[in-house]
DNA sequence: GTCTATATTGGGATAGAC
DNA sequence: GTCTATCCCAATATAGAC
């Protein structure tokens, strides 16, 4: 049992590098964080750290990748059951908010190593396009099965972008107030709003008000 | 001419560190913002600016004190004028959306420099909040007079944290897309559905969609 | 794959002439 | 108030034993 299981050693390590490399980046930001930092924080010295990732900058890519696989696996499909508008929205909003919960660094990430352009490598910032760009679509492609919008992609993306928008907020928000979660309550009636101000066909019309699904969310 | 106005020297010199730090720190955040940086591009050697400000800290603080007090003086004042609540939410986000297009560092520098925590000092922290803290009160009492919401503090609440959120996403969203203006049109549909979901009187009721003034604001 | 030790650059900050 | 020159240290990165 001390006795590690074969070659696993080394895989063991990288994921330990990467668990508080993330920690610390989506903290501090990728410039504040430093390698020793990091070390110190795993107990590994530096050199293993080179030896798995080669620079900073490669340990910065390697974070972004596996966060980015991860959030997507956690996100909900984006064919959302449910037999009419308000179902799916429910479902979808709920999901959303579980995904935001418990994988609450990705925006994070985003945000503090977004701010990279200077020092980082061309690759670092592709990783980062690649993983806002993911989120765009899968946003889209959301909106568009909760809404049936199919033939309607500017609404879905103005929709998608509304959502977006709205999130990353809330990871804003949530360095100034670390216990703040995802309203869904208030995104879900300004989403069936703009949905109806756009025509788009919702059961639960506006006027009337949407039926609380312990959805509300508010503190 | 050439012959500076007396002491007023020391003050543009102030004034052009502060600029060069302000645009620096806001794109490339705090901690990737060194001093040489600042120093060879405004033209004035490391010991100037620390002759001003005494150390980077006091740089920041000095960048984020003079950024709140110039975009708090941009931001329409929080008595709204107009008639009925469409209008003066109208008069609201136009203004809004100018401050954020005319002032684009402000969320920014508080986006990129909120993530200090470690090395910044005391004194930094404070003033990160007080930014915040002075937007957050300046929303709530704007929403306030636009929806006539003195008798309803918890749906003021609701709403100012909303735009405010709204504001942060695409301060965010401008980092991908530097061309990205605050989306007023979805806004103001979210914001009425919002206050009519909550019981509050408006005329525009939703159902009949908002009449357009301009303000739709789709690309 | 992991360790100790180290090379090397660039960072923040200061001294002191002018 | 501004300049040149410099100190000190932390940061990235590497060398080589184990």
């Amino acid at each position: 049992m001390t006795e590690a299981p074969a070659q696993d050693r080394g895989a063991r390590s990288r994921d330990a590098i990467l668990d508080t490399a993330g920690e610390l980046m989506a903290r501090y930001g990728y410039a504040a964080t430093s390698i020793s930092m990091i070390s110190s924080a795993c107990g590994l010295p530096t050199s293993s750290l080179y030896w798995h990732f080669g620079s900073k900058d490669g340990i910065y890519v390697a974070v972004l990748q596996r966060s980015r696989t991860e959030l997507l696996a956690a996100l909900p499909p984006t064919e959302v059951p449910g037999a009419d508008v308000t179902q799916r929205l429910d479902t979808f909003l709920a999901e959303v908010r579980g995904a935001f919960e418990r994988h609450p660094h990705g925006l994070r990430l985003l945000l503090g190593l977004g701010m990279v352009q200077q020092d980082a490598s061309a690759a670092a910032v592709a990783e980062v396009r690649q993983y806002r760009d993911a989120l765009v679509v899968w946003a889209r492609e959301s909106v568009s099965a909760v809404f049936g919008l199919r033939d309607r992609p500017e609404v879905a993306d103005e929709l998608a972008r509304f959502t977006l928008r709205t999130a990353s907020g809330t990871a804003v928000a949530r360095w100034f107030d670390p216990g703040i979660a995802l309203e869904t309550g208030p995104l879900r009636v300004a989403l069936l709003a703009l949905a109806a101000h756009h025509g788009v066909p919702v059961r639960g019309v506006p006027g009337e008000d949407a039926p609380s699904h312990g959805l509300t969310n508010r503190e």
